[in-house]
DNA sequence: TCCTAATCGAGACGGTACGTCCTGTCTTGGT
DNA sequence: ACCAAGACAGGACGTACCGTCTCGATTAGGA
């Protein structure tokens, strides 16, 4: 994965006066996932993060708007470094590796605590719910999307022709996927070890192939 | 479904005195309901919740220890009012109904921004975890239970022997369509009609008979 | 003196739920003076006050619209106590007596830093302007008409006929003494020492008695 | 009167370099009296009369220290302009136009809300006591020394041989002049119109020229 | 003509206090 | 024992100013 690490808050509002601290905005970032594996979500403060981070509150209410745009931010960045999706040789092995990546990171408490509270959040925040898709959804769907692609390359899955079917199917995929990653863990809150990927990822391939 | 309404507060612990009035009870899970449509998860407060139930705020902290629990309790009524399968007469017509229905529910105001929002809340709260468990998944997944008896009645799914490895393979198949139909509606913010039904019905069943 | 303590914040909005507890007025009332003394006024903030008495900041605000009211009513009580007018025997004795009342008032750190403060105020809020009149302003004129009643009884000086007559002249009298009391223990920063009183009623009542 | 305007900030520190725009200083205390007319002492932030002189912050608090004595030059300046005392033939005549233009100048908006603040803060700041002594309490009391000076020279009032003593009567003199115009406008909240200043005097020339 | 240095505007910075809101507990009097 | 009402301690909120700082851009006098 590439890009980012501090997504942009607009570039530049003017050019005078004194520049914004590339280093408060590192901190403030850093500071908010340790709050949130000390505290969890509902307990972090951003008077807290603020402290932490050696910034007064004003700094960083002057860069986000608030906690859920901040911890957006926080989370997007875990996203940001650690998805990538080798190619593993065949369609099962592709899925078990997505799966298992998706779950190392909402396994990590700050993530855990952090992600299903903003999407609540954002079903009352239209902007919210965007920030969440560029920040972290759209970077988890490009590795289905890329998945896709090796095993129609392989022969392995059919090619679709026409590409609002080929979006469909791709939106469907994705929300099972992401769906059975995200229920396991934080609903039954049950590990996904290497027993659950390989069922779930032959569940899925033999769904995708059974139509052939 | 049946059973609960006001599920038990423990059982009275004196005998004496005034007894509980059942009145206030109903009117806090409506005034619950009613606030998490009109302000959502978050700026739901339990003031609120009491000055619109017409009780005191005591009252309602007598019964619930604090806004999740009674989130939880409001939410849950709605699971228990509205989960039930029909027999639709075969398998992939089962899981069409079921999906249906839990995103009828999940599309609910009421439960969009509040299930989401209590499930982060339990990562660092078992015991809210359990009170989840018991109140709403548990009433979920015995749909999913349901479905498989009465396919493998019809024959359309083999019949598992091992306790155990029927248990994962049901846990497996709820987190997959629970997991689906959550990150459809509340990730992805996009409705389940039919057709995507449809689709999400044929992979499943696809992948649980192919297998055979 | 007689009356108040701590004046009528009005009279029990309603009757029921937990009544407003004494002390709390008392402790916030002591400690604005603690703080009038060690920080000024301008440096004192209701948090620290709040602090101080033991008391939420929200204790404080339920009673006190702010800052202004606070000291107004904290500086009212010492007035209040510390007024009153011993029969001296004759008008020149009584004019010192008060001045040096006046005097040992205003040379308290807690009414020096505040008194002025709360009065520039007051020039542009009318409802500030009456509480200072009605809680400071009122009690020590009361002085200056008893002494002036005293002197009529004495034939020290004419009975007035028109009241209306009459209380512009108890203004006039009441300006003077009050003001210069006021501008040279806090304006030309100087003691009003037994010789300064001694000169200031001489001229006063020189003043008062030459037109007779 | 004559003098100053914009009193010295110390006489250039290096000589080299961009020299101090002249004009800053000017529209700086004009937007100070603007603000303190619009806003009163209390609301009139240093940000906020930057923005109104056109002028960055940095400008305003190289010439001055704060809030107080930048309100004591804007006030000051108005002190330089008004004061002015035409001999208008006798003690008693003298007595009341001082006393008019001490009135017109407190009655000012800009004063009213401004003089008693700085006082007050000056209880607990000597330099700032000074600074208010050079700037305008002197500049008031040149007046009752030039009427008495006057008065001498008529024969109205005796001449003191004493220096020390002349000087308390002077002190005396100014105090009960000044105090009773501040506390009749700020205090009281009463105009001075011409019948208390013909009120005022005849008790005050009384006073003095009782004992003779 | 360049150089040096203090000025200027703009605006971000670490802080502090604000006044409001909500939480969960408590104290009333009344049922 | 329960209830409605509402005061209580505590703590976070987001905003407003404070006085300082860092920028790049002027604007002089002295070299």
């Amino acid at each position: 994965m590439t890009s980012a690490g501090t997504p942009a808050h607009g570039t530049r509002h003017g050019r005078t006066g004194r520049p914004r601290s590339a280093e408060a905005d590192r901190a403030i970032l850093d500071a908010t996932r340790d709050a949130l594996v000390e505290l969890g979500w509902s307990k972090l403060t951003l008077g807290d993060v603020a402290a932490r981070a050696g910034v007064a509150k004003t700094t960083l209410y002057r860069r986000w708007a608030g906690k859920n745009e901040l911890v957006v931010d926080a989370v997007a960045a875990l996203f940001d470094e650690h998805l990538e999706l080798p190619d593993r040789g065949g369609l099962q092995a592709d899925v078990e590796g997505v799966v298992r990546q998706f779950a190392a990171l909402l396994e990590r408490p700050e993530t855990k605590t952090a992600l299903m509270a903003v999407v609540a959040e954002s079903t009352r925040d239209p902007a919210l719910r965007e920030r969440i898709r560029t920040a972290i959804v759209d970077r988890q769907k490009a590795l289905v999307l890329l998945g896709r692609e090796r095993a129609q390359a392989r022969g392995e899955l059919p090619v679709e022709t026409d590409p609002a079917a080929a979006a469909r199917t791709a939106d469907l995929i994705f929300d099972v996927i992401a769906g059975a990653v995200v229920h396991r863990t934080l609903v039954s809150a049950e590990p996904v070890d290497g027993a659950w990927a390989r069922s779930f990822a032959a569940l899925l391939v033999g769904g995708l192939t059974a139509g052939a």
